[in-house]
DNA sequence: CAAATAATAT
DNA sequence: AATATTATTT
């Protein structure tokens, strides 16, 4: 009987996503880009050009026009090449969660694009670069700036829905950041995000029809529902004006069935963490903390996926 | 004082 | 332009 590798094994362990990065080789023991796989020699022998050096540059490249390929889409104009390869030990990645399996975007993106130092061969004395700096991000892990979230169509949709569903009277980040229920979603992550809504629609109030500006790009997508009516107002109903948690559709904490992709035939996805796939959580069923409600999705032919542990609700 | 909003800053 | 951060107001 045929017999194949097997490569899971799931078990219930909850841990497991966090020791993923564990067992990792740190950057200083990876082997330097600069490094030849095959030795000149036995190279030439056998009618092998000598790879180039590759650069990091180089890599990031390559890996553009993988995805690019994988995505059906042209591989050229990644001149902007915001893949940082960062070592994960020390990165923070966070996830901007999204839920619902509705909307066919996928835009998430972490761009944050620092200085791309650039690895040049024959000077990979340049190693000088790897300070044994912090490495001990245990300590400084929560202490440390938070990367900025980007508004995905999805976590908007989420946003506006609440919104709509408030009204805007009664919509303020507060409400809003808890009604949608993201983990890791701040309030002032909502406020920005509020503040430049409401521009968007006084905006478009002032334009007799529709006419969404060609660089309202999100916003644009996303039909505002008329529901933007006042409904917090006095008169109205149920109550006089606090609105804890009235609305009768609060997005539950979703756990996604992210389906397990037969991913055999894959190449590394470079450093997309892709064992974590919503692990079939043991759920005891009875730790209902308002934490490790991981609530992450659809890294399916994405970019890079990401994700946070904790999420500070407050 | 906490939260919302407005105004800036990155 | 998109978010974050800070300053004011409620």
């Amino acid at each position: 009987m045929g017999e194949e590798v097997q490569m899971c094994e799931f078990e219930g362990d909850e841990e497991r996503v966090l020791e993923w990065e564990a067992g990792l080789p740190s950057v200083n023991d990876l082997m330097p880009l600069s490094q030849l796989l095959i030795p000149p020699e036995l190279a030439s022998a056998f009618i092998i050009k000598p790879e180039p050096c590759r650069s990091m540059v180089d890599v990031n490249r390559a890996s553009q026009n993988t995805l690019s390929s994988l995505l059906g889409q042209s591989p050229e104009l990644s001149l902007s090449n915001n893949f940082n390869f960062k070592s994960f030990t020390e990165e923070r990645t966070r996830d901007p969660l999204d839920v619902e399996g509705d909307e066919t975007d996928l835009t998430r993106e972490g761009s944050d694009s620092r200085k791309l130092r650039r690895i040049d061969s024959g000077a990979e004395e340049a190693d000088s670069a790897l300070r044994p700096e912090n490495c001990n991000d245990d300590l400084s892990a929560r202490a440390l700036k938070r990367p900025r979230l980007v508004w995905t169509p999805q976590l908007h949709k989420r946003f506006v829905d609440v919104v709509a569903h408030l009204g805007i009277k009664s919509a303020v980040p507060k409400t809003i950041m808890q009604l949608m229920n993201v983990e890791g979603l701040t309030r002032e992550n909502v406020a920005s995000h509020l503040q430049k809504y409401r521009l968007y629609l006084k905006r478009m109030q002032g334009l007799s029809s529709e006419g969404p500006s060609p660089s309202d790009h999100l916003f644009a997508s996303t039909p505002v529902p008329p529901s933007l009516n006042e409904s917090g107002g006095s008169g109205h109903g149920c109550n006089g004006g606090h609105v804890p948690m009235p609305i009768p559709m609060p997005y539950a904490p979703q756990m996604m069935p992210m389906p397990v992709l037969g991913m055999s035939h894959g190449h590394g996805h470079m450093g997309m963490p892709v064992g974590n796939t919503a692990a079939p959580h043991p759920y005891h069923g009875f730790e209902s903390h308002p934490y490790n409600m991981v609530q992450q999705r659809d890294w399916s032919g994405t970019k890079f996926g990401y994700q946070r542990v904790v999420g500070n609700d407050k």
